[in-house]
DNA sequence: CGGCAGACTGTAAGCGCTTACAGTAAACGT
DNA sequence: ACGTTTACTGTAAGCGCTTACAGTCTGCCG
């Protein structure tokens, strides 16, 4: 391992100066400069990463714990904090609490050691534990998790959920079914019920619960034998995973959706598009999470701009697709 | 911040005790121990990682760097590597070289300089510019970069291909068409192809390939008008992704898939089972291959045991679905 | 009872880097 | 000509930790 001293060696000048040529490049003279990175290139130097770290007392690592790493709902946030992170000049640490949501704090802790500051995925609803938690975690931006006092971003489901709403009502549907996702594993399912039962309210439209349920694609399927049962003509499901077992399960009971029944998912991930019929969805804004959560990790941590704690909510918009059709003659919901 | 010497100073002991509670435990007494420990916890403290580092030589840290965080394939590897590397006390850098593989060589350097050692998803087939490149990243470990000298484990399609094709020839099909992707954005593509015109061979199997097209879903919905045209009885996709793509097309066009026409795609992604009809497809071992890179690196990272450069070769198996039947009557190929 | 092994603990020297401070030399103004 | 600024470079003091080495103390053997 070759060291500034290595350097400052071929280079005929102390370490200070090797230091400075690369750590305050126009402190040292052109020609100087040039000698010291001339020799540290042929030396194949490069800057000891710890202990910069040590004495800048700045690691330039941030770190980002979710769910599920391989979930891509959170892959695409992790793909935009990791780029937005380079970009900022930082590396970013992954990794996710998976089934065991009950060691999050501990992982997060255990992170928060090696970094600068932490974006955090909460598996927990917004409530004091959370708050508490993340006040000994150093700098901590939360997505998802509107916990008031630290900083956070949040893609509110409440837009796209009231358009979805309002979209199946200009459709003529006087009732819709929700499929609701157990908030043990599913946290946000809590707002987005109190989204929907508003939006419901708001356009006069009956809404029925049903669930909860876990949010994949069996879910779905059971999902939909119950909203035959119900005569339901829309549903709403938790998520496109969700969404998309009812329209399998639909498809084979010979119901035709977005005609006989109209299906909304939330998350728009990739597959909503490709299937017959293109299910109508609320897209969620993952990427745009991931990258705003890092700016405003990577703002918190610049010295020179002290704002108070931030506040982001990124809208989600329906996308509109065939799964979704007008209310059928002689629908009773 | 608090340092050995507070802890030091509130157990009454020296810092070099304190370091050696944390470091070596049973190399101080148990009552010391104790006092140590406990004012640790009392003062919240926390051994510094990058001084840590810094004396030891060692970060802890393994770096991963794949082609696309938000594509599952690779998300995968990346959940996978990431338990594996905490469950070994590493933590895990994710980067991602996305649709710029020319900056893989720099990106890969850049973490190598954070990093104890390097888990690559390398972007470019196996040839020397790659092994060149690994050798002065320090400790690294290939995923599906079979470098001769350098440990790597593969996931060895050939298995699985050959075991499709065997699988079509046993349904009666005489022929197939190989819906190839571009070497220059899958560099796998290259091997598959090889193994399953090794496959055809042997089996007596006409092989006809089309493409090379890019592995999304659109590419399977043009290529399938292209099998349509060609009258083949059965295809293989290069990617999942593809093949869906060609049953949606084929279903739109009023082929049924499994029956008039059969389509095996690889890769098992979560999907491939949940459409109608379910498809037949080549399982990709990437959590089995994120895991073992890790151990991998892992092992040539610790002093303890030296072993030459190692090379793991991970089976893939078809997993057959509803998508593959029986030839039907009158095909021809 | 002297001496020595064994079990702990303390002292101090760095790991490689940054940076305050001091020093030197050239350039400048008067 | 001289002080003073300006531009650069060097010296040295750590950042917080680990660890070789030296010391201290106890227990035990001869």
């Amino acid at each position: 391992m070759t060291t500034v001293h290595d350097v400052a060696r071929r280079a005929g000048v102390s370490i200070a100066t090797v230091s400075r040529a690369f750590g305050h490049p126009d402190a040292v003279a052109a020609a100087t400069r040039l000698r010291v990175l001339t020799a540290a290139d042929e030396l194949g130097y490069t800057p000891n990463t710890s202990a910069r770290a040590l004495v800048r007392g700045r690691t330039g690592y941030l770190g980002l714990l979710v769910h599920d790493l391989a979930n891509p709902f959170y892959a695409t946030i992790v793909k935009a904090a990791q780029l937005e992170a380079r970009r900022r000049g930082f590396a970013l640490f992954c990794a996710d609490y998976g089934d065991r949501p009950d060691e999050e704090p501990a992982l997060a802790k255990e992170m928060a050691r090696h970094v600068d500051g932490v974006l955090l995925y909460p598996s927990q609803p917004a409530d004091d534990a959370l708050r508490a938690a993340t006040t000994d975690l150093g700098p901590a931006v939360l997505i998802d998790g509107p916990v008031e006092g630290v900083p956070h971003v949040v893609m509110s489901t409440a837009e796209g959920v009231d358009q979805a709403v309002a979209h199946l009502a200009a459709l003529g549907h006087r009732g819709l079914t929700y499929l609701d996702a157990a908030p043990t594993t599913m946290f946000t399912s809590l707002d987005r019920r109190r989204n929907i039962e508003a939006s419901c309210a708001r356009a006069g439209v009956e809404l029925a619960v049903v669930g909860p349920f876990s949010p994949g694609f069996e879910s779905g399927v059971r999902a939909a034998d119950l909203v035959i049962a119900e005569g339901s003509t829309a549903v709403v499901a938790f998520s496109d995973q969700m969404a998309l077992g009812v329209v399998r399960r639909l498809s084979e009971r010979g119901v035709r959706v977005g005609v006989d029944v109209s299906v909304v998912g939330v998350d728009d991930i990739w597959i909503a598009a490709q299937v017959t019929p293109a299910l109508t969805t609320v897209r969620m804004p993952c990427a745009d999470a991931g990258v705003t959560a890092t700016r405003l990790l990577a703002d918190a941590l610049d010295p020179t701009n002290d704002l108070t704690t931030s506040r982001v909510v990124l809208p989600t918009e329906l996308i509109v697709r065939s799964s979704t059709g007008p209310v059928p003659h002689g629908g009773t919901r």
